[in-house]
DNA sequence: ATCAAACAAGACTATTTTGGTCTTGAATAT
DNA sequence: ATATTCAAGACCAAAATAGTCTTGTTTGAT
């Protein structure tokens, strides 16, 4: 159903939690309980997401992280890729770690890189801040829909990008 | 990895398999066995697709299926959602066969559904003709690759969309 | 110097999803 | 009638994903 993973999910909502605290560290602990999630797990999303330089790490007492760059300037795809590695949404797609075997000779060419780069450039067009606010998106009259993200934290699960 | 899954995969090339023998009726075993699949794989990926309307396939003795409509008029968009069911990047996207619990309140109110319609119409916008012909896409000057789609069966394995 | 807070990372387990097979049934042309 | 071919459900296997546990390392504070 081209769904993206929990993982991903994961780490758009812990990026939401980290600008709605610009200053300051926040711990891992903080997040995974206030995602009601294991610390270790969300350990590895903030892994991800500091590798691929979103957010920065500091350890140590008083450690935690917190964003490295605006969320206006992070993208969906950013974050994607920063989960789930390059997207390619197969293995004739250049750029795919595990490049399809019969590339070459394939009747279809290179072709699935051109829907591959559509794919990707409409992730890329969307950044968080338009995906967390939605005044701003196109003045989408969301109505009420409005409260810190820790209190959606509580409702038996987080599963904003997915549930089971 | 923002994935195509298999079944998707091998639904475009029995498509691409129908396409190359415009008249008569294909078998599912023959399609099998020019894949290299089980029949009963195949069948139900010709099952979804003539749920779907893309074939029409016939019973009885000298029964098989054929395309319903050119592909010139068939969608990657079609293909996925014939198989996958609908285009649903996240539980939170209107459509999703199972809706996100927490989706009024939400603090990203509707806005994965910008992000998910982008990502489908660039599914709409390819057609399974151009997928197919390496020419026909703005003339992007793919060298050989030719012959018939049978010939990449053999291949150990037709995994043109993923492998392993 | 010690200690506690905090990230890092690997091994391991469990769950879910996906892919594939088997069997049985129903339609239909000959 | 019978062989061919799609239909469909049950079922099994394999792979991907999610989650946990344990151990280690860094670092500020006392």
């Amino acid at each position: 159903m081209l769904r993206l993973n929990r993982m991903t999910d994961y780490a758009i909502l812990v990026l939401g939690a980290l600008h709605q605290k610009p200053e300051g560290q926040v711990s891992s602990a903080e997040l995974a309980s206030s995602l009601s999630l294991n610390q270790t797990t969300i350990a590895k999303v903030i892994k991800a997401l500091s590798s691929a330089e979103l957010i920065v790490t500091t350890r140590g007492v008083n450690g935690g992280c917190q964003l490295a760059v605006d969320v206006s300037k992070i993208s969906v795809a950013a974050v994607v890729e920063a989960i789930e590695g390059p997207i390619a949404l197969t293995a004739c797609v250049e750029g795919a770690d595990d490049p399809c075997a019969v590339r070459n000779g394939c009747f279809m060419g290179g072709n699935w890189n051109r829907v591959n780069s559509a794919i990707k450039s409409a992730l890329e067009t969307v950044t968080l801040a338009e995906l967390f606010d939605p005044e701003q998106m196109f003045g989408a009259a969301v109505p009420a829909a409005q409260g810190p993200a820790e209190s959606l934290a509580q409702n038996e699960g987080v599963f904003h990008g997915r549930n089971s």
